[in-house]
DNA sequence: GCTAGCGTTGAACTGCGTTCATTTGAAAGG
DNA sequence: CCTTTCAAATGAACGCAGTTCAACGCTAGC
C-alpha cells in the first residue's frame, strides 16, 4: 500500500507540475489557482496539499524546471560560440535576452515570487545560479588572468547583474518596451566595452 | 456644500497616501489592505473608493512621490560630485544604491505594483524616468561629444539598467545578499570600464 | 467478509478587495 | 427655525482567493 500511495502522489505531483508550468507559462504567475489546478489535474483541491506544502511550493518546482531549461539554453548558446572570451559573453547576454523574451511569463515567475522574508533561496536555486556563474567567469578568467579570485566574482555578478538589468527593464512593456535588436545592442555594448577594454 | 465635499476629500486623500507611504515603507506593498487603511484613517472602508479608483491607484500615489524623493536624491548627489563625467556617473549610481538600501520596501514598490497588461505607465513614472536619465545623459554626452542622441538614448538607458540590475540583485537577500560595499564596488567597476575607456 | 486505519475529499473557514443599498447630514426653500 | 431633498459617506455583504480538517471511503491484513 505503501508502494500504491507513493507512486499515485508522484504521478499527481508531475501531473501538477506540468500543468503549473503551462498555466504559468501562457497567463502568469498570478493566474495560479488552487481550484482551476484541481479541476484540471481532475483531483480534489486537498490533494494539492498533500504533495506540495502551499502553492509558492508547486510555483517553486516550476521555478526550478525554468531555471534549468535557462541554464540549459545559454549553455547550447555558449558551445557554438567563437573562442574569443567577449564574443562568448556577448552570445550569453544575447541568448539569455531571447529565452527572456520568448518565455517572458515563466521567466517573470523566477523572480516574482513572494519570499517569505529572511528565508534563505531553495538550494536548486543558488546550485544552478552558480552554473550561470559559471559560464560568465570563465571566459573573464581568460580576460582577467592578474584578477583575483575575489575580483572575477565581483565581475561576474556585476555583468550578470548589468544584462539581468537590460533585459528586465527592455522587456517591461510598461516603460515603453524597448525594441528587441536594441536589448541586444545594448548587452553588447556593456560587455564589449567592459571587456573588451582589457 | 461643494466646498466642504472637495476639501474633506483633498484632506482624506493626503491623509491616506501618508498613511499607506508608511505601511509600504515598513511592511512593504503586500502590507496594504483597506481596512487597516480605514482603521487608521478613521474612515469608512468605502470613503477609500470615493478618493482613489482602486488600492493600486494608492499606491501610485506613493510610488509618485517614492519616485521624486530618488530624483531628489541623485540630484543632490550630482551636484556635490565632481565636474568629472565619469565620476559623476559613479556618484549617481552609488546615490541610487543608497537610496534603494535606505528605502528598500518603498523602492521594491515602485516595480512590484501588478500593472494590468497592456496598460502604459502613467504619465508621472515617464516624466519622472525621464529626468533620471536626463542626469545620467548628460555626462555621457560630455564623454562621448562623437555620439548620435540615438546613440546616446541607447548609451543612458544601458547604463541605467545596469546600475538597476546591480542594486536589485545586490539587495535581494534571497539571493545572499551582496554586502554594501561590494555593491558600490560593482557599480563603480561597471561605469569606470564602461565611460574611462571612451 | 470484516474491520482497522490511513489517505483522500471538498465543504467550510479566513481574509482579501470591492460594491452598493442604506443612512446621514448639509444646503436650499418656506 | 423647520422641512425637504439629494448627494455623499457608510459598512455589511459579495465574490473570490488559499488553506484546513472532520468525515468519508478504500485497501490491506485477517
Amino acid at each position: 500500500m505503501a508502494r500504491k500511495t507513493e507512486a499515485r502522489r508522484k504521478e499527481l505531483r508531475e501531473a501538477l507540475i506540468l500543468i503549473a508550468e503551462r498555466t504559468i507559462a501562457a497567463e502568469g504567475l498570478s493566474a495560479l489557482r488552487a481550484r482551476d489546478l484541481a479541476k484540471e489535474a481532475g483531483c480534489a483541491v486537498g490533494a494539492i496539499y498533500n504533495v506540495f506544502g502551499d502553492l509558492t511550493d508547486l510555483a517553486l518546482a516550476v521555478n526550478a524546471r525554468t531555471f534549468h531549461r535557462l541554464g540549459a539554453d545559454v549553455a547550447e548558446a555558449l558551445a557554438d560560440a567563437p573562442t574569443d572570451p567577449v564574443e562568448q559573453l556577448v552570445v550569453m547576454g544575447q541568448a539569455y535576452h531571447r529565452f527572456a523574451a520568448a518565455n517572458h511569463n515563466s521567466w517573470r515567475a523566477l523572480f516574482d515570487i513572494e519570499r517569505a522574508p529572511g528565508e534563505a533561496a531553495p538550494d536548486w536555486y543558488l546550485a544552478e545560479m552558480g552554473r550561470l556563474f559559471q559560464y560568465i567567469s570563465d571566459p573573464l578568467a581568460a580576460l582577467f588572468p592578474k584578477h583575483s579570485a575575489a575580483d572575477l566574482t565581483l565581475l561576474t555578478r556585476a555583468l550578470f547583474s548589468s544584462v539581468h538589468g537590460i533585459v528586465l527593464l527592455g522587456l517591461d512593456e510598461a516603460s515603453a518596451g524597448v525594441p528587441s535588436d536594441d536589448i541586444d545592442r545594448m548587452i553588447a555594448l556593456v560587455l564589449r566595452q567592459f571587456a573588451g577594454s582589457q
